[in-house]
DNA sequence: CTGCATCCCGTATGATACTG
DNA sequence: CAGTATCATACGGGATGCAG
């Protein structure tokens, strides 16, 4: 049982440095996965907005906006524009009248879900605090 | 080829549904994962903090504040005190003379931790960016 | 229909100083 | 040492309007 948990802790050790570096907080990595990464597409929108592509396959602007109840058309924008200059986002234009847009998932957007999917699960599952806590999110 | 995404699809499907209910953006369920409790737990500060506990059996403080390098007092203890609440992190007080207290991952915290570094690990791995922008972080 | 521009505000954050 | 209080500010995000 403690052999258990000092190897997860071994694993999680190895895991951080592989990433972090030597983790000497005086001279950090340059790069850093959270920071440069995760942490743009980590905000509630971001993964609702990911969540919603990842169940269907492609997704108009409006129809989108609909399912992530309670985002704004300015925030829904933005959100768009930095997970497709961050690889996780597909925009594809149809001109056409009225205009059509279509929003989608690249493949690496497809393997993000994934485990977006496996870690919201976890929490779903896992903390009580979900469970305890119902609320109305400014539905009308 | 086609069939393994159409598997991934699919089982992408279930999961949401299990987890979102019947997916009618009209009636959403009273209980959201992602807007209950990984937006609580999924900021970068948050996840700095919970990568550091992870890493060392426990931390005091002002330790703490040094590895996640740039964070302030304020924030810090902040955040200490939500993911405290949220059940991942645990506060020991010792009365001593100068006063002494250690912040350590619960069970849960534990558990958590190992699929948020499955996840940074992934992003590390696979995201483009992370390797074209590096950054400096205010360190002096 | 799509989605950007503008205005506006509340909250989050950072710097500094101060207390138990 | 471990925070809290205060102030100034930046940013996210809502509402509205309009352009392609």
């Amino acid at each position: 049982m403690e052999s258990t948990i000092d190897n997860q802790s071994v694993s999680r050790k190895k895991k951080m440095e592989n990433m972090f570096g030597h983790l000497d907080y005086k001279h950090p990595p340059r790069l850093c996965p959270v920071r440069d990464v995760l942490s743009q597409a980590s905000d509630q929108w971001s993964i609702l907005i990911l969540l919603w592509l990842g169940y269907y396959p492609e997704l108009r602007f409006n129809k989108l906006k609909k399912y992530v109840y309670g985002i704004s058309s300015k925030v829904l924008s933005q959100r768009l524009k930095t997970l497709q200059e961050q690889g996780y986002v597909e925009r594809e234009v149809f001109p056409e009248v009225p205009l059509r847009v279509e929003y989608r998932l690249t493949e690496f957007g497809q393997s993000y879900v994934e485990r977006l999917l496996e870690l919201t699960e976890w929490m779903h599952q896992n903390s009580p605090m979900v469970k305890a806590n119902p609320k109305d999110y400014g539905l009308k």
